[in-house]
RNA sequence: GGAGGCAUAGCUCAGUUGGUUAGAGUACUUGCUUGACAUGCAAGGGGUCGCAGAUUCGAGUUCUGCUGUCUCCACCA
């Protein structure tokens, strides 16, 4: 017996992937030397929001993640994989400041800037943490030695370098610009924050009279209580409907306010009334309107979209209220003509999903356009890769499209806006330190309110963590890094301006391939909501069924950008794998006498080992071109039908009968080749399931101390037995008839019959291999022999025929002789079928002439071969009716 | 309005550059306490690959159009 310990008969992951976790932990084995010459391979994590839990996406996203980073370790890489976590500003803050609600009933003005701030780093202490713990269920093989977070000193001091300098170059500036406010949250938010759906609601048909005349000009509207905020009426200078009214006065109703008619093309001629009210404080459109118009901008809703003094008699109502009521006072004043029921996008707050105002603030700004340049020109060119490719067409379009970048929040939560105004002389000045005195006239300093969007400090992300804007190793060594893992929700938020921050500020992309991948969702394929409550919590999957099968059904049939669904059976499917594995290894592991595995020279293997040797030897070739497209599902599945389909059905149950020998030469080859093709299996699996298998390793005779610093099986040409078609032939013969011999006879394997077998490959059926052939055909007697003329013949046997034998079985051991009539003519009807194809085909001179030789000798060659089988299954079924 | 994805077995999905009789999981039928595994073993049924064209000796795979469906972006008050 062996040395190593014995694998525990049932599969029971909760015994031993926290306890290997650990180990790794302890060993280091995460932690890569910078100075090791090896090339990089380097990932940042997309940061979890840091008072968020563990959720489905997430655990897709850090799945895929570790699933490249251990494959690229294993390989000798230089591999880094930098963790942390965001401050995700507006979604803490609402969570503090609701807990503050519930638990005290304050607000944070209660409390005040720098007390509620305390409050968030409270939470922040308690509650960091526990993502991360998370993460390390999952078995993230994360460095959490240099675990970041947004907020922390190095973060910050990047966050005002590059603030800073984008300010110097004129790439940020300050202004009065139409923004979309959440009145919720009370912040500015960017383009990007805000999402549109589809709503009801009307157009409300509106008299607006002409001054000094009876008439009066129509206008529609969807948002009567901007109404307010008018300043004037445009119509298209090229429309003859409404040409006279340019240069009128008109009277807004309710208000008795003058405002002009003014011509402007952006009115679309033909839609609607062909007179568009104009409220430049309110719309983005009616803002660019009033700006070639020079027309005043009033602004009439205060920061919680209650209607301000500019509203009169609504003062103080919410926008809905005032709406509502204003609409009738319209009505019972006759200015209403009509209201017609229409479908419009509404925005919304991508936080709170309350709808978005806009309207016109004093703002933080990025200027896109140069930026968005050299951005554009990374992915153009292929320095920057998507994979899947369409969704750098999705990146292009963006970012061709892109608006200036409104950055400030008036949110407590975040990086401070490095600006400090003057009380004194109101000068302006921006600076990487905080400082007291205005360097113009010393006087006394305040800083800005405002803090920066969420999205700034994460753009900095792949930089920032590596220890920019000092000029460290890390950065040296791993920047750019080299993947990038996530979902297609987050291009626009976060790895668009990663591209041009990383381009900006390093000079450099920041990483060279972004690996999309989609959404997980439940198993009628509806997304995962909270407000539905249809989530699937991940660490309930892994406290019943183990990191590993949750890893393994997030993998399994993974492709590219594609969605794809948690269902109980795809879970079921995974565990099962895995505790198939388990005892595959543990029949592998009781049959173990050796210390160490050694595979002995070829001239010494049989023909069954060649056969399983070559078939992982090309099953390494495929993962490894596969890991290397990031076709994560399809390296899964050629491990998955290896392992269960070709090692277990088939490779284990031919060695048996070695196996029963005892100290036999045979039987020691058989069991190294066992060990090597299983541990092989295992470091291939390693990166997708890595708890089982290093546990299984640690059972196994092996040389590294643990599975995941041993070296990722790759092709090797010396295991290749192709050229050796003899030997494989031989086996696939006799799969071929033993399954022949199965499928003639579906019956308990207790009801055994003799079978003989006439094969010109006699030797792959010698005497040990009579004993698999016997127990997997289930057979009472074998014989064989290149012919069993005179012996046994079709008068009193039926008769299989496969390409490389024919066996017989004699008909008094059949037992149902209708079943075996039906068998062969199915048979008969699918190869007369087959032979009609294939002549046809061949008769067709094109394909002769124009197809690959091989192509057309491969046809010939299964002609040949159908027409042979046909002759035999023609005599058995003659005989048989006879 | 613009862009994109998806459509293959009852269900969920693979199918890499066009080339065996289109695969897997699951479900279903049948037979099995076969020396690790019933979370298993063996055998089987089940698909005109959404529709219509085109290219080709050959199309699930390439091209065009259509239908259905989902998503993203923009947005006309």
């Amino acid at each position: 017996m062996n040395s190593y310990n014995e694998l525990p008969k049932v599969y029971s992951p909760q015994d031993f992937e926290d306890r290997i976790y650990q180990n790794w932990c302890d060993k280091g084995y995460f932690t890569p030397d910078v100075n090791n010459p090896a090339p990089a391979f380097t990932v940042v994590i997309p940061p979890p929001n840091v008072t968020g839990q563990l959720h489905m996406g997430h655990a897709l996203d850090e799945t895929l993640q570790d699933i490249l980073v251990r494959y690229k370790r294993m390989q000798g890489f230089n591999t880094l994989w930098v963790p942390g976590t965001d401050h995700a500003g507006i979604a803490t803050q609402i969570k503090v400041e609701e807990q503050l609600r519930v638990n005290e009933g304050l607000t944070r003005y209660d409390l005040g800037r720098d007390a509620f701030l305390e409050r968030v780093w409270d939470w922040k202490h308690q509650y960091g943490s526990r993502i991360i713990s998370q993460l390390k269920k999952l078995g993230a093989s994360c460095d959490w030695s240099r675990e970041r977070f947004t907020m922390d000193e190095g973060c910050s001091k990047a966050v005002r370098e590059v603030f800073v300098n984008l300010y110097d170059k004129g790439l940020i500036y300050r202004g009065n610009r139409i923004i979309n406010w959440c009145p919720h949250c009370i912040t500015a938010l960017s383009d990007a924050e805000v999402e549109y759906s589809e709503q009801d609601g009307y157009f409300w048909h509106i008299k607006y009279p002409i001054k000094g005349e009876d008439g009066f000009v129509e206008v529609a509207t969807t948002r009567p209580e901007t109404m307010f905020g008018d300043t004037a009426v445009a119509v298209n200078p090229n429309d003859e409907a409404t040409k006279h009214l340019i240069g009128k006065t008109l009277i807004l109703p309710i208000v008795n306010r003058e405002i002009p008619v003014v011509a402007d093309d952006y009115v679309e001629i033909g839609f609607g009334t062909g007179c568009v009210k104009i409220t430049p404080a309110h719309d983005p459109n009616d803002f660019l309107v009033g700006q070639r118009h020079n027309l005043e901008q009033i602004k009439v809703m205060n920061d919680d979209a209650t209607m301000n003094g500019f509203a009169g008699k609504y003062e103080g109502m919410d926008r809905y209220a005032c709406r509502k009521a204003l609409v009738a006072d319209l009505e019972a004043e006759g200015y209403i003509i009509k209201t017609v029921p229409h479908k419009h996008n509404v925005g919304s707050c991508y936080r709170c999903g309350t709808t978005v105002e806009p309207l016109t603030s004093n703002q933080w700004f990025v200027k896109m356009e140069p930026l968005a340049k050299p951005a554009l020109e990374v992915v153009r060119d292929g320095t920057v890769k998507f994979v899947p490719e369409r969704f750098s067409k999705i990146y292009v379009n963006w970012m061709e499209n892109v608006h200036d970048w409104c950055i400030s929040r008036q949110l407590w939560w975040g990086h401070r806006i490095p600006a400090f105004y003057c009380t004194e002389c109101g000068e302006m000045t921006v600076s990487k330190t905080d400082i007291d005195k205005c360097p113009k006239c010393q006087g006394k300093v305040t800083q800005e309110n405002d803090v920066l969007d969420t999205w700034f400090s994460s753009a900095l992300w792949p930089f920032s963590t590596l220890g920019f804007p000092e000029k460290t190793a890390e950065l040296e060594k791993y920047y750019p890094t080299s993947a990038l893992v996530t979902g297609y929700d987050i291009i626009f938020f976060w790895v668009a301006r990663m591209i041009f921050s990383g381009l900006e500020h390093m000079g450099k992309e920041p990483f060279n391939t972004v690996f999309i991948h989609g959404l997980v969702r439940d198993a009628q394929g509806r997304k995962m909501s909270k407000s539905l409550g249809n989530g699937i919590d991940p660490l309930e999957i892994i406290r019943k069924y183990g990191a590993d099968a949750l890893r393994y059904a997030l993998a399994t049939g993974n492709s590219p950008g594609n969605d794809m669904r948690f269902s109980d059976e795809k879970i079921e499917a995974a565990r099962n794998f895995a505790n198939k594995l388990w005892n595959a290894s543990r029949f592998v592991r009781m049959n173990l006498t050796i210390d160490e595995i050694k595979l002995p020279s070829a001239d010494k293997l049989a023909a069954e080992d060649k056969w399983i040797l070559d078939k992982f030897n090309s099953l390494c070739a495929e993962v490894t071109s596969s890991l290397d497209k990031y076709e994560v599902g399809v390296a899964l599945a050629s491990i998955y039908d290896f392992t269960w389909d070709v090692f277990c059905d088939w490779y284990i149950e031919l060695t048996k009968a070695r196996l029963n020998e005892k100290e036999t030469e045979g039987n020691i080859i058989a069991q190294n080749v066992l060990a090597y093709v299983l541990t092989g299996t295992l470091k291939l699996l390693h990166p997708f399931i890595p708890f089982i298998t290093e546990e299984i390793y640690q059972s196994l005779p092996h040389t590294d101390e643990s599975i995941m610093i041993s070296e990722y099986p790759k092709f090797d040409s010396a295991l290749t037995f192709t050229a050796d078609s003899e030997n494989m032939t031989k086996v696939i013969a006799a799969i071929k008839a033993i399954r022949a011999r199965r499928n003639e006879m579906n019956v308990p394997p207790s009801r055994k019959a003799k079978v003989y077998v006439a094969t010109r490959y006699t030797d792959a059926f010698n005497d040990s291999s009579k004993v698999f052939f016997a127990r997997l055909a289930s057979a009472s007697d074998v014989e064989i022999a290149d012919s069993f003329e005179g012996v046994i013949s079709a008068d009193d046997a039926v008769q299989i025929i496969t390409d490389s034998a024919t066996i017989f079985l004699p008909l008094s051991d059949i037992i149902d002789t209708e079943k075996e009539l039906a068998r062969l003519t199915g048979e008969e009807k699918k190869l007369i079928g087959e032979i009609e194809r294939l002549e046809k085909k061949l008769s067709n001179e094109g394909f002769v002439a124009k197809a690959p030789a091989a192509v057309v000798e491969g046809e010939k060659a299964k002609l040949a071969k159908y027409r042979e089988n046909l002759e035999g299954v023609k005599i058995a079924l003659a005989k048989l009716r006879s």
